[in-house]
Parts: structure tokens; C-alpha cells; sequence
DNA sequence: CTGAAAGCGCTAACAG
DNA sequence: CTGTTAGCGCTTTCAG
């Protein structure tokens, strides 16, 4: 079948341990022998097999990363980054999709642990706890991105959704608006429940009406769209002159159904729409959304950092715990109107 | 480290080879001691290693996709129908992201390869051809996706680009449109040749003015974007009436940078806009955007079928081609004005 | 500086 | 039905 070191070795007139030094360790090689084998290789089109080099080494040079949905630009950024971290690494990523799925995520999480990655970065789902504990209890370094980990033994990267959550809040009560919903589910997702409480403190501390909270079933643009039939009717009914979304695809998704059709209603005069993420397509919306940013390249890397430093401690050791502070990108969505 | 089955073997009270037979063969061992061994690898927390597994079986079941941009909801859309359907036969996929650039390609494959992965799926760079070649000398499994191979033995599932150009610009011109843009880029891709070559024809069967090329160094928002501040003073100057853009990325971009400002023009009235790929943000733009549509799903999804196929055949036998024709949607931005 | 040999964890014969 | 054993391709001592 494949070309091995064996017969490479036998081509250049060498033993396959020396040919192991020269792809590995060329410095302890005569120039003249790593030349020989370089030939050989070339000869042959030798390609050096993984599965055999890690099987000896008891690990691979591999990361994990699994995001909860693809589709959503806000993650391809974060795995950008941590892509980009890992190569400086010397590193491959390993990229999955949990669509919000446990199963789905428990089933990455068992092949990569069969892959014997050497780590995993995971963006969790509601029931990862179990999950976890069990990749940590058989030696598998985890990093929690975008959730910051109750367990001071588990390393996250995560940025303060209470405080966007707030801020998203304070700039539509600072234009008097007062009926404020807050869109986005399920509510088991860390994501959605903090933006939602730091939304619902600041309504509470400025004193106006109590947060009218939406569930929706995902945080995807068809999601947002079916929330926005109904608020449709919540906003002609001027019961709602604001709506703080839990991610920016549900904005959008909101906003294309608030303006359609005979009856839409108009943003930001008739009720101001704020998104969170600041994806790229936030601003290129109908009407530019109003967005509160996470820094999704340094998400990313800043979670590579802490798993290659995790290597270094023992599972006793406290972890580190990086939280970003989110930023409010005002656009016309909520201009004071 | 790790736990082996030699362990599980020596707790179960049984020797390897029923331990493997157990994991690979139930049906040819007792139930009882199915049930013994499966004990023993619930109490030490048994994970099969997949380097041994795959060192011995010569290769993996691993399937790898390469697209050229992982922000394109495009892509992560081939990328999901391939991996439902890469899950069907059993299959991961492993999923990788050039950037357009033949570079990382390169180094993407040569890592694929080392990883003894069964196939590829290649949405090629422009200058792929080399690389492609290497592989298949090297009996990897290759198939060409969103790109028809001039190459019969090499298998591909594309979308008809030329009729899709076409299918854009007949749309225009039917609306009296006769100063027709093309923008997209770089002009080594594939894509973006088939798709002006497509419409440049349309235009010249109708008499209308020479197609104006405008030529961008990526498919991307940004790009777009620039572009769209070239073509703002075209449309103003008289010199244009209708944009087809190369991919809804560019179309959104572009539809930024023409409406901004103070000199901003109005789509469609001033310039119709269509794009290509028909992402659902495409609908969501300012005002929606005319597109053409691809099967994404389908496309990813085929591709897998197809790689799967080549299993079957020797390098000489004639491959497989799947042609899908697109789609317009039509939207307010090419409406009639 | 180079060669020989052991062994990583697994599976697939082949014997019993 | 179960046990024994020979490698898969690689790296890494340990001798030469």
C-alpha cells in the first residue's frame, strides 16, 4: 500500500532510524545522508502517517473546537482566531458543530476523545456539565469559551453578558423608551440568560415597566423572524417601543418581519431593535442594527492561550478565568427618534 | 497513561482479542461475557484510540471538505449538507478553510494526507490543479466541488455558473437595463470566470452595451464594499444601471457603499442590484436582494455521495459530473423601475 | 553519526 | 466461543 520509512530507508541506503533523525532531527545527520534521504522521500512520495507517529507519541498535536451553530458568523470569527493561535502553536484546529445539541456535542466530544486530541475548546450547551467533567476526569485538558465557568477549576474565555446585557438596556432607556422586550432562547443557554438579567437590572434601576422576555427555540434568523410576527402586534399595540435581541441573526430575523408587509411597523421611530455580536451583517441590514460587540478574534486565541497553558498544570490548579468587556456600536435601529 | 485493552482484557478476566471481538463483533461472542467486558471498560473509562485503530485498518474513515471562505454562509451551508451526509455513511467530516489562498490549500492537504484521510472534497483555489494532481497520483479519493473539471477523471458537482451569469443579466436587461456591471474577483476563480462569462453573453445577444468588469481582489463584504465606492459615481454619472455581482458578500457590500453618504444612489431605481448564492442574509440586506440560487445543501451532500462512489473505481474510469442549474429569486433591488 | 530492535494500541487471522 | 500472536509505521533508546 503506502510508502513506509522502510522502504525509504532501503532507497537511500540507510535504516529507517536514521530516517526518522533526519525528518525529525537533522542537526544529528550527516548533510550528506539527510540529502540522500530527501532524494529518496522525493522518489517515492513519502508521506509521513499520523496515525502511526501518534500512536507512538501517546497524543496528537490536534485541538478541538466546537462551536453551537456554524451558520452564525459570530462563531466562524471566534474559530478564525483560535485557528490562526493554534498554527502559531504549531498546531491543527479540529472544527465542530453541536447546533445547540447535546447529543451532538457529546458525540464530537467522544470521537475527538478517541482522536486523543490534545485539547478541547468547547462553546457549551445547556447539559455540558456532565460531559465535561467526564473528558476532565480521564485527563483531557477543556477551555469554555464564551461562558464563563462557575468552577474555578475549569480555564473559560468569556465576555461579561450581564454588563452588554445592561448596556444594550441603558441606551434605549436613555432615550425614553420603557416598554423594553428582550428576545432570544432557549433560556438554557448561559448566553441568553445573562444578557437577559443584565437587561432586566438596568430596566429595574431606571424603574420602568418590567422586562417582557421572548423565548424563541434558537438563536437563528428564522427564529427571530417568526419572534417578530408577534411583536409586530405588541409594537401597533404600543405595548413595546423597544427590543433588545440575544444575538444579532435573531435581529435581523426580527426586523425583517416587523417591517413587512401592510401593517410592519417602522425602526427605529415605532420601536428601537438592538442586536448583540456585531456581526458584519448587522450593519448592512434594512436598517442598520444598533449591536453590542465581543472581540470574536480574541475570543478565540485568548482560548488557545489558555489551553496550551493548561498542559502545564495539574487538575487541582486554579484555572484562568479571561472576561472581555462587551462595547455598544450604535447604529440607526435605535437612533433617538 | 492511557487505558488499553489489555487492561480491559485483564479486568474482564478475558484476553484482547474477545475484548476487540466484543467492540468490533458482538454478535460472535457471549452475551455473558459481552456484559463482563463491557463492566470492565465502564470502570476504567475505556476510550478506543483511533491512531491504533486506523494504524492497523491503513487508513481512516475521515472525510475532508476545503472551502475557500468559512465567513460565507455559502459555504458553512455545503459544509452541513456534507457532514449529514458524510454522518450517513458513517463518515466524519473534517472541515478546512483555505481563505482562497493555494498556500494554506497546499498545507491543508499535505496535513490531510498525512492524516491517511479517505477523500477530499476540494472547492479548489485557482491554482489547484497541481496539488489536485498529486493527491490523485497518490490514489487519494478527490472530488472538485462549486467547480466543473475540465478533467473527466476527476469527479465534480457544480452548479452551472455560465447560466446562472446569464440568468442574472437576461433579468436586467428585460427591465431595460443596458449598462451592465459585473463585479467580482479576482478573475482566477472559476466562479467568478463562468459567472461574467455568463452574463457577458446575455448581454451581447441582446445588443446592449459591453458588460463593464470590475474586478475585486475577494469575494468578500469588504471587497464589495470598496468596489461599491467606484461604482456610486459611475451610477450617478449615467454610466450604469444595473450591478451583478459575483456572490452575495460582494452584493451586500456593494449595496452599503451605493447607498451611503450624501451621494448615495437608490436601488433600483437608480441601479438594479443581483447577487449570487442567495445566502439568507441576501433577503435580509437593506433593501433585498435579487439572487441566484444554488442547492447548497445539495451540493455538499453530493459531493459525499460522489467521493464515495470513487471508492468503487480505478484511476482511469470515467468520473461523475453532477450539474445543478440555479435559480433566480427575485427581490426589491432588480424590481422593475 | 548510524543501525538494530522494542513497543505504542489495535485488529484479524488462526488455533484451540 | 475465546486466546495467541503478528504486524500496521513510527520514534527512540541503546550499542556500535
Amino acid at each position: 500500500m503506502g510508502v513506509s520509512v522502510k522502504q525509504v530507508a532501503q532507497l537511500a541506503g540507510v535504516s529507517v532510524g536514521t530516517v526518522s533523525n533526519v525528518l525529525n532531527r537533522p542537526d544529528t545527520v550527516r548533510p550528506e545522508t539527510i540529502h540522500r534521504v530527501h532524494d529518496a522521500i522525493e522518489a517515492l512520495g513519502y508521506v509521513r502517517n499520523d496515525a502511526a507517529r501518534q500512536l507512538r507519541a501517546g497524543q496528537s498535536n490536534q485541538i478541538a473546537l466546537i462551536v453551537l451553530d456554524m451558520g452564525n458568523p459570530f462563531f466562524t470569527d471566534v474559530a478564525r482566531g483560535a485557528e490562526d493561535r493554534a498554527a502559531h502553536y504549531g498546531r491543527t484546529l479540529l472544527l465542530a458543530n453541536s447546533d445547540e445539541s447535546a447529543t451532538r456535542e457529546a458525540a464530537h466530544l467522544d470521537q475527538f476523545e478517541r482522536q486523543r486530541v490534545s485539547g478541547v475548546l468547547l462553546v457549551p450547551t445547556a447539559d455540558a456539565a456532565e460531559h465535561v467533567a467526564r473528558l476532565r476526569a480521564r485527563g483531557v485538558p477543556v477551555v469554555l469559551v464564551d461562558r464563563g465557568s462557575g468552577d474555578h477549576t475549569i480555564a473559560s474565555v468569556a465576555v461579561d453578558d450581564v454588563s452588554g446585557g445592561r448596556l444594550a438596556a441603558m441606551h434605549v432607556l436613555a432615550q425614553g423608551r420603557e416598554r423594553i422586550a428582550f428576545v432570544g432562547g432557549p433560556s438554557s443557554l448561559h448566553q441568553v440568560r445573562d444578557r437577559c438579567a443584565g437587561a432586566r437590572a438596568a430596566v429595574r434601576e431606571a424603574g420602568a415597566d418590567d422586562l417582557i422576555v421572548v423565548d424563541t427555540p434558537g438563536l437563528t434568523l428564522d427564529a427571530g423572524r417568526e419572534a417578530g410576527e408577534r411583536l409586530r402586534a405588541m409594537v401597533r399595540a404600543g405595548t413595546c417601543d423597544a427590543i433588545l435581541a440575544a444575538n444579532d441573526l435573531i435581529a435581523i430575523g426580527l426586523q425583517q418581519a416587523l417591517l413587512a408587509g401592510p401593517d410592519g411597523v417602522r425602526i427605529p421611530e415605532d420601536v428601537a431593535l438592538v442586536g448583540y455580536d456585531d456581526i458584519a451583517f448587522a450593519a448592512a441590514a434594512v436598517v442598520p442594527i444598533t449591536s453590542v460587540r465581543q472581540p470574536r478574534d480574541a475570543i478565540g486565541s485568548t482560548a488557545v492561550d489558555l489551553l496550551v497553558a493548561e498542559g502545564e498544570k495539574s487538575t487541582n490548579d486554579a484555572r484562568q478565568h479571561v472576561v472581555y468587556q462587551p462595547e455598544l456600536v450604535v447604529r440607526a435601529s435605535s437612533q433617538p427618534g
